[in-house]
DNA sequence: TTTTTTGTTCATTTTTATTTGAATTAAAAG
DNA sequence: CTTTTAATTCAAATAAAAATGAACAAAAAA
């Protein structure tokens, strides 16, 4: 098992880059992300110069695969942008650091992945509502037409929250 | 293994509350919160009638432990409220449907769990940054105030958000 | 009181998510 | 063309989260 972020002596990383990295770590628990894309992000955030693969790897203590998909991830995310140096093959990575597009993107994604097809489902509930009788009926016909509102609602709010995030 | 509550025939469940269970479901996996929480609180909301523990644990097939436990975080969480019947020494559960108050809490929650200690991490990360030279101190001290701004702009959003969800 | 019913806790099991690293592909250098 | 270096993929290993159920507690009924 191989040495933690956490412990007090790490040569490989200053004080300064521990700390950031658990910042993102910390920030990313509550997003429900994995650990490891976090601490990519957050050493790429602190650091004054673009970090290849390898660097990543060696300096986090991480598996290449680990390291690749992050990367990967990120990337499509748009939180992270590759930078070309002519004096090393390797492709090197710099954070973006505009949480306005950050934030907008992957909300978006999140709302698409989970929730894209709630209206459909919404619908359908209210079609199977029709086979029931008497108070059921009426209860659930009141509760399809509760979370009609509350879709609504969660939409129309989105485009705002987003805007709301891109704020300076 | 248990049946899942995705079987077309199921005669311990009506379809459309198959389908309610389901949007909740497929809601809390955005929000990160585990199926069975999602099942329980699905299940109160297209049920006409409060349900007891027993009522949940026979109608979703799972056990008296995981109906307590998700039946305690709604309660915490203001999401389902007791109701005492006379007729029965068992205390049976509805939906709390108001979404104001339940995104509120909810949202406060997860912010004070995951967030709390930012403020005093991000001081320490500026401390450190005073031990570099340079290009990496310049960086990471522009870091730390890049950071403190959007710590600062995720406080001052914070209560209008909860405001526009209606909460205190 | 003792018994029965209801509900909770928590150590163990099960399930799900994440990480690893060997095999593979890609592409530049020789 | 062959070798070397860089990066990705994915099946298997590992770690983390959630569910289970037996043991326990609390409180009403007998």
């Amino acid at each position: 098992m191989g040495e933690s972020l956490l412990e007090s002596t790490n040569s490989r990383l200053a004080p300064v880059e521990v700390e950031a990295i658990q910042l993102f770590v910390q920030f990313s628990r509550a997003l429900g992300q994995p650990r490891s894309i976090a601490e990519i992000y957050g050493m790429l955030f602190v650091s004054h110069v673009p970090l290849s693969l390898d660097d990543l790897v060696e300096r986090l203590q991480l598996s290449r695969g680990s390291a690749s998909q992050g990367l990967k991830y990120l990337r499509e995310l748009g939180a992270v942008r590759p930078v070309n140096r002519p004096d090393s093959r390797r492709v090197h990575y710099e954070a973006v650091a505009e949480l306005r597009n950050l934030a907008g993107t992957f909300l978006h994604q999140q709302v698409e992945r989970h929730l894209g097809d709630s209206a459909a489902r919404l619908e359908k509930m209210g079609r199977h509502s029709q086979a029931l009788t008497g108070a059921a009926r009426r209860h659930a016909l009141a509760r399809v037409k509760l979370l009609q509102s509350w879709e609504k609602n969660g939409r129309q709010m989105l485009p705002y929250l987003l805007k709301m995030l891109g704020r300076k």
